[in-house]
DNA sequence: CTAGGGTTAG
């Protein structure tokens, strides 16, 4: 059993009960656990690290804000591939600048359609003016166009917006010379998820499923978001079990695709019921599965049950992986436990699955949530020692561990050593730097960082801005956190979300 | 390449 080395114990029995000890620390922590049930669905599909994108796809998607970009990864994907094959016909012998004037075209088509649609109305032709643009259909500019419109979507103007995306994709699916893929109704669903129109979701399901079209997780991930109630819930994940065109890759069965996804979606309470029709329907649990219940046993904090399906894997003839191992070090490093986490570290080496960056960063995450500031150093230095250098996710974790434990000289000391080791900071490391200065009581600095950050092309985001503003606003300093406002405003961001900055509360 | 590491939300 591979626990027993874990714990340097030789009866598994014994050390899964020593495992168990974590429980009551675990709750202990200075940081909350999880409390993510009430995030909005809408906005975490996933996704997220934004930052190996290639320059030219950058620039042009540089006018979308943070909230899409992290919600939508897939269609990233889809624009890259898109862009690619439209290019490898005249790449050949055009160089990199044809691939901006490509993307110029794109766009600039995409404004013209976007300025019709914005004149809609009674005694306006919006087809006909549409049609006289003689546009050059793409997927790209299709999916520019609702870009367009789902970034620009607001509470006032969500039905109106809806409406249009609508009369366009309507439009463009008639064109000929160009049909709609998968991706295409993502987007137009997307849109009626911001708009409240779960009806019309199902129907454009209905076509899609009518007219033979793959669907995918994100498919799944658009239409379960807009469940209110379990019921229609299982109703979703019903069909999808039953879906021909589901296209449940990279994963090896559908049940498996749907658990991944309630557990991105922390849809505790499905997965639970999802595995007993897995069970039910007699698919046995891989690996995977394994590991996906055992993270949503994790992130809800219900060790004892953990343990209990980790025993239960072992008994099944399955060796945890390297997946395993990353749950087991975030329960280790959030239940501070540093000792049976070397001990882990150890046996991963033993049977040669050699820890990574990842494996470490979850650990010093949990420990630095758990406060243990040493460990965290302790094993920030042992991972270097193995040959594993830190990452901006890495320094970034060390970074808020120590904003967070309030020292913030040793933050500055990471943020410093992590740029001369050729680490490029990014929003997250720059939000945890930009808090630290405010709890220092370093408001001038941090505004300059605020500024910093611009000048280094790193984009701030909602998060960044409702910072700094909240402590300018709690240490009094008002004139400075309407100067922010007034800044994001103008650079026209995030106005409508001024209402939502949040106010610190002393307590 | 992977399913896999990081912001505050009440």
């Amino acid at each position: 059993m591979f626990w027993s080395v874990v714990v340097r114990s030789s009866s598994s029995r014994r050390s899964i009960g020593f495992v168990n000890q974590i429980v009551p620390c675990f709750f202990g922590v200075s940081r909350t656990i999880y409390s993510s049930s009430s995030r909005s669905c809408l906005a975490s599909n996933g996704g997220g690290g934004g930052d190996g994108v290639d320059n030219g796809f950058r620039a042009f998607e540089d006018y979308l804000n943070e909230s899409w970009k992290s919600c939508n990864f897939d269609e990233e994907i889809e624009l890259k591939t898109t862009w690619r094959s439209q290019n490898s016909t005249f790449q050949q012998k055009q160089n990199v600048s044809s691939r901006s004037s490509f993307i110029d075209t794109v766009r600039n088509d995409a404004n013209r359609v976007l300025e019709i649609l914005r004149q809609d109305g009674p005694g306006f032709d919006t087809k006909a003016a549409l049609d006289d643009l003689k546009l050059r259909l793409s997927g790209l500019l299709v999916r520019q166009v609702l870009l367009g419109i789902l970034t620009s979507i607001s509470f006032a103007n969500k039905k109106r917006s809806a409406k249009l995306g609508f009369k366009f994709f309507v439009w463009s699916g008639q064109q000929e010379n160009y049909s709609h893929t998968t991706n295409s109704y993502h987007l137009i669903m997307k849109i009626f998820a911001e708009a409240e129109e779960f009806k019309a979701m199902w129907r454009l399901l209905d076509e899609m499923i009518h007219k033979g079209y793959p669907t995918s997780a994100r498919t799944f991930n658009l239409l379960i978001c807009t469940c209110g109630e379990a019921g229609l819930a299982k109703k979703v994940i019903e069909r999808f079990i039953k879906s021909k065109t589901f296209n449940y890759r990279p994963f090896k069965h559908c049940f498996n695709a749907i658990l991944h996804s309630l557990v991105v979606l922390h849809h505790y309470k499905l997965i639970e019921w999802v595995y007993q029709q897995m069970l039910v329907e007699g698919h046995s649990p891989d690996i995977l599965t394994y590991n996906i219940l055992l993270c949503s046993k994790y992130r809800q904090g219900k060790l004892e049950q953990f343990h209990r399906l980790l025993d239960e894997m072992g008994q099944n003839g399955f060796s945890p992986d390297f997946h395993t191992y990353n749950l087991l070090l975030h329960v280790l490093g959030k239940g501070d436990k540093p000792l049976a986490a070397l001990n882990l570290l150890n046996h991963m080496k033993e049977v040669s699955c050699d820890p990574t960056i990842l494996h470490f960063t979850t650990l010093i995450d949990g420990l630095s949530r758990a406060g243990n500031l040493d460990a965290c150093k302790y094993f920030f230095d042992e991972m270097i020692k193995q040959g594993c250098m830190p990452d901006v996710v890495c320094y970034t974790v060390m970074i808020t561990g120590y904003v967070e434990a309030g020292e913030f000289h040793m933050a500055q000391e990471m943020f410093d050593e992590m740029i001369s080791e050729g680490q490029l900071p990014n929003v997250f490391t720059y939000n945890s730097m930009i808090r630290g200065l405010c709890m220092a009581g370093k408001f001038e600095e941090a505004c300059l960082m605020l500024k910093e950050m611009e000048r280094r092309g790193c984009n701030p985001n909602f998060l960044v801005y409702s910072t700094l503003v909240s402590y300018l606003r709690n240490a009094g300093k008002l004139s400075q956190a309407h100067e922010i406002i007034k800044d994001m405003v103008e650079k026209g961001k995030y106005a409508h979300l001024v209402s939502k900055i949040k106010r610190y509360r002393r307590c």
